[in-house]
DNA sequence: TACATTTCTGGAACCGATTGCAGACGAGGA
DNA sequence: TCCTCGTCTGCAATCGGTTCCAGAAATGTA
């Protein structure tokens, strides 16, 4: 391995020149430029980044924080980070933060504050208030996606909209008798999705004046066997058997029409079904749906941090941004059939 | 940010010493031990890792680079890997592999090449000779999950043999109309994968003198749409129709059963389907399958490169180890309908 | 008691870059 | 012609630890 004397020697000048040739910064002729990058290149010479941080103080790395990997929406966040990450020159540390407690506390104290990340991107985290601070504590530049979290500028589609234009769509299909299929708060995300998408849910049965109760809205697992099995229930008494389901995410809406089939019940004849996402999947079931691009949210989470990174003293706008999401129609959802029970 | 000399200060040692005291190496008094322990968690000190990295020359990272991130196989593996890493204290650098050959050079000439990672984990790539060695000439630890890689120790399933497993299954059921649903050779995967299943396939036929011809193999997408449509043109044809599918994978396994549904064919009445996985949604569709655990392999994968960082001169014995795989039974498969077609 | 070991500690060199400073040089302006 | 300014380069300090070495203290052995 050849430090950056040897590429000195052989290029015949010294290793502040080396440096700067390299690293593109002050001032080097041309022509030393070029003896000094042949010089490199013929030595198979790379910087040692530890060498180049312990003065710089940078490290090219950026921290990601992720309750899940292996979930469509969770997948595509950290596909989009990373992409954007390396575009940009940098390293992307992977820490999947779960439920267990000690590994939790471990991320926490250990590895997040051994000066190895720049900048930190945490994703749709429950998040003690503790962990928050503790986050903020590290006066790193930070960005979430999800939130709003504490002192953490966040990133995500409007979930309340989001819910309401769900909903509205249903309502605006002439449907009166209409359930939620929502997500379980003891799951592994940021339960203001859950809560939010509830509320627009509420809000928007309400501005039509339709009532809710009780018996609107389950909570379920954010998956397919999730919403399979709330479907089963939901659709297994054919007397309360709503005409359509909002389902807070594609995948609960995919496993509730899983459910419908089973059960002989027509989507959307009989029922229509509307989620948030646009999975991958959605087209396949033909599914309607809201919207979201989680690798595109990871992006731009990735320039939050970045900017603040690059441009001295700036700061993110705002708190809390809102990234746009639109209906998306397929087959799924219709009018009800006229008639229809109730 | 406090350094090491504050704390040396504050505990009236000099470096060496808190260096030793904090790190465990070397002869320390358990009195002045503590002493420096406590003037570090009182100024809050953590060593800085690059300073420690420039003259040990380890950086406790380990590179992993895979080429999907958003599918259970690969999602699954990230988890296995994370946690494993996390555990022995290795932070995990995430490199995606696409096929956009710019990203790929950049992973291979930028980023594996600075000194950032002590070991790197490849997971069934579909790697050049170029790259393959290239990553062996970085002289680092490396395991790949996957393979056969050429230098590279990997890990993986036998595909042959799983492959063979499941057809056996449906030969034992009394199947002799057996078509197999395997992967496209365009996919983003170790291509080793599909032909190996492929061989497997046509090894239990033979073995069992059944024919194999041009219409026993379609090549699909390596997930549930990718079935879905093979599914649709399998079974489309009355006349030409198998009692039995063998998909290449779970999630294709299941895209067939949709297509089966759609098109009124009773599963396992009319049609067996068997995949390999065991996917978290085979229990949903009651697929039989061959399972196989990602995340173990992953967590596999970083035994065998901590251990060969961790106690010199190891090596790992085998070039390419196999990792059981063993038969789930579900409802997806039984024996042809008496008197079925052909 | 004398000597050999083992334990403990500090000084100083070192890892491999970056960067402030100062000196040298050439070009343009007065 | 003399100055100033911008360009170019090297020296040496610095980032924040780890580790070799040597000497002191404590412990064990003969």
């Amino acid at each position: 391995m050849s430090g950056i004397e040897d590429v000195a020697l052989r290029a015949g000048v010294s290793k502040a020149t080396v440096s700067r040739a390299l690293s593109g910064r002050g001032y080097v002729s041309s022509i030393t430029r070029h003896k000094v990058e042949s010089a490199a290149s013929e030595l198979g010479y790379v910087v040692s980044s530890n060498a180049s941080s312990l003065v710089t103080g940078r490290t090219n790395n950026v921290g990601v924080i992720i309750p899940v990997i292996n979930q469509w929406f969770f997948g595509s966040i950290i596909e989009g980070v990373e992409r954007a990450l390396i575009d940009r020159g940098y390293d992307l540390m992977l820490y999947n933060l779960t439920k267990d407690i000690d590994a939790r506390s471990r991320v926490f104290e250990y590895f997040l504050v051994r000066k190895r990340v720049d900048a930190i991107i945490a994703v749709t985290l429950e998040i003690s208030p503790d962990e928050a601070s503790s986050l903020v504590a590290l006066g790193k530049p930070i960005a979430g996606i999800g939130g709003p979290l504490a002192g953490i500028p966040t990133l995500s589609i409007d979930d309340i909209a989001a819910a309401r234009l769900a909903t509205e769509h249903l309502i605006a299909l002439g449907h009166t008798n209409i359930m939620h299929v929502g997500g379980d708060a003891a799951e592994l995300m940021d339960f203001n999705v859950h809560s939010k998408r509830l509320q627009g849910f509420m809000d928007a049965l309400a501005a039509a004046g339709l009532p809710f109760n009780g018996e609107s809205y389950v909570a379920t697992h954010f998956d397919i066997p999730g919403g399979y099995a709330a479907g089963k229930q939901i659709l297994g008494d054919p007397r309360r058997r709503p005409t359509a389901i909002f389902a807070a995410a594609d995948e609960v809406a995919i496993g509730v029409i899983l459910a419908a089939r089973e059960l002989g019940i027509s989507v959307p004849d009989d029922l229509s079904v509307i989620g948030i996402d646009n999975h991958p999947l959605a087209d396949l079931f033909g599914l309607t749906s809201i919207a979201q691009n989680p690798a595109k949210q990871g992006e731009q989470a990735v320039d939050l941090v970045i900017r603040q990174l690059e441009t001295a003293g700036w700061t993110p706008p705002n708190i809390h941004t809102t990234v746009p999401a639109q209906l998306v129609m397929r087959s799924s959802t219709s009018a009800p059939r006229a008639g229809s029970p109730r």
